[in-house]
DNA sequence: ATTGATAATGATAATCATTATCGTTAACGT
DNA sequence: ACGTTAACGATAATGATTATCATTATCAAT
């Protein structure tokens, strides 16, 4: 069977990710990891995001503005502002309600949503 | 100031998605309101989703696999199955953990992201 | 009812993020 | 070293969404 193969465009990609908090989009991880390998092509990029998310090594952020990737895999949530789209990190406290919203946050917060991931019933069955 | 027609178009798009709890893209939504008014074009249909959602009449739900509408409002939560793709409703009981996963379910949940909306601290103070 | 202003439409071109293709390069087991 | 093939860089293709624009429909004022 086939394996992965070292890389250090991978690498890059993955260190980058773990030395930043600001949730870049594909783009944005493309201008920094050429910094690092000038001659690096953003479809190698875009390759090695998708790569590391399906082994569980970063995390996809999909917002309704745009795709980002975040490094950091511990369990916590995501605040994305409607004006400038930034995402940034809310850690909230173990088993806090997601109707009790942080409290150590200069933002003001109008909404959220919560999705689940998994398989459904029929789908379970195959 | 600029105010609202009425478009019967809009209607059919809001009305459409008042009748059903599947979630659709944009694309299903197009066909079918073209049942009710052959003439209507995709883009109405993506202007009026747009529309209709910054009135706060529908919600957008945007998935990793895809962008999706839903014309029910009230507070409440999803489920996107990995394999088929398909979004379902997830009522949680108030208060409760979004560490405690939904038993009334024939699924298996695997993981959950949970973001909220708003302003951050520095667009807050423009 | 008619008119005038302009919101909304239908058709389609343009945009842009992402993916596919493909010839070349490099990792690594033998 | 060598052969196999994963991974790469460059770029074309894709597909969902948005922009454009000429036409049509809404609706307040006459």
């Amino acid at each position: 069977m086939s394996s992965l193969r070292n890389s250090k465009q991978r690498d890059a990609v993955l260190q980058n990710l773990s030395e930043r908090y600001d949730h870049p989009t594909a783009e944005e991880v493309y201008i920094s990891v050429k910094k690092v390998i000038p001659s690096v092509s953003l479809a190698t990029v875009y390759r090695n995001l998708k790569l590391l998310e399906s082994e569980g090594m970063i995390l996809k952020i999909t917002t309704p503005d745009s795709d980002r990737f975040d490094g950091h895999t511990h369990e916590h949530y995501h605040f994305t502002c409607n004006s400038c789209k930034r995402v940034l990190d809310l850690e909230l406290s173990d088993g806090i309600s997601v109707n009790t919203l942080p409290k150590n946050f200069g933002g003001t917060i109008t909404g959220h949503e919560l999705m689940f991931y998994g398989l459904c019933e029929s789908c379970n069955k195959i």
